[in-house]
DNA sequence: AATGCTATTATTAGCCT
DNA sequence: AAGGCTAATAATAGCAT
């Protein structure tokens, strides 16, 4: 499913091996994220490269599968468990929150319709909003942001067994990148995107 | 990617969820069996359905990928390594054999180009072949013909850390079902599909 | 090594058996 | 519950960065 139809057999150039190592890791883990959640089932997947470097993903936890798997008893610490579902609790009210200001933007932005080229969302509710919406907002805002990067360097560690990294704007320094659409997931590796200018904006105000 | 667009989140209905699961099951293993032999990588995945039944591959066997993982010596079997690398070997080869008669196959029905419908290749070989070739031939397909089901075997187990079910025509009664085309898979699920009467044409030799 | 682009191929949702 | 069909969406091969 690309420029051309490939044979499956080892790729023998190195360099094209590893690139679609990469490509195909990550897939194979958003595949396997899905199932989870559109399934509500557990899946736990270990990948090591040929360098001997190992990936993982678990839902809810790659321990938790893999000690289910060898049926001895959970031994994982239930807190971490505990946790995992807190988090998926507040990233998935966060995400209905993001949601509905997506909404509030659309109508906002029909309002507007025809003022130039369309603002983005975090820009045009600004200018619709009282002072104390404002600052409410902002609230928000930065919550949800706090969310973001918690959950984010959650499924650092829960994702990465030894090593898996997360896309750069995952990364514990929070170089956030815009993307074009926003992803709905209902808890996933794909948390929605967080404009780069985001933290700043909400200290402005 | 079907014929509506879907939100990922849970699905509610019991048996939509329950065909789903199992479609994108396949296609999870598909995959990571397509990133096992593209890159030459170890990889594990294992399902919990939310029955509890559980699910799993693994090459180069699920056992092989938890051990590593748990940084454990790994404890399994060097035999049931061993013998899969073997099995590997035997597969392949065959395949490459498959893939020279496909080749024949080809030529040999440009050579009776405009002789009506065109004939499988199993037929018209025997058609262009003297006795010993014949018999040769034969003796090619028998071997390909048990390796792949000694492989098919092997899959249903390994493949099955409780209850993997392989597609009917994997299963033991031999009941293969053609497909319209021979999937050409170094080594994966996938094996190539073994005509319905190969066997009783090769004892009529 | 990893990401963006995009023409192509691959997967699959919904329906039917 | 499992498989076949097909329109429609999703993943990705080959390139460029």
């Amino acid at each position: 499913m690309g420029r051309a139809k490939i044979e499956i057999k080892k790729i023998e150039n190195r360099s094209a091996r590893q690139v679609c190592f990469s490509k195909r890791r990550m897939g194979l883990i958003k595949k396997a994220s899905e199932l989870s959640i559109l399934c509500g089932s557990e899946v736990g997947i270990i990948v090591f490269s040929q360098a001997g470097k190992a990936f993982s993903f678990g839902h809810p936890c790659i321990d938790y599968v893999i000690d289910k798997t060898l049926k001895r008893p959970v031994q994982i610490n239930c807190e971490k468990i505990e946790k995992i579902r807190q988090l998926e609790k507040q990233y998935n009210e966060l995400l209905q929150e993001l949601e509905n200001e997506t909404e509030k933007h659309t109508i906002l932005q029909r309002e507007f319709a025809g003022g130039g080229r369309g603002l983005q969302w975090w820009e045009e509710d600004v200018s619709g909003m009282g002072i104390e919406e404002l600052k409410q907002h902002a609230e928000s805002l930065e919550a949800m942001y706090r969310v973001v990067i918690e959950r984010a360097k959650f499924l650092q560690i829960q994702a990465s067994l030894v090593s898996y990294q997360l896309p750069s704007h995952f990364l514990g320094d929070h170089n956030f990148q815009h993307e074009k659409t926003h992803e709905k997931h209902q808890l996933s590796l794909l948390v929605a995107p967080i404009p780069d200018d985001l933290c700043e904006k909400s200290k402005e105000l």
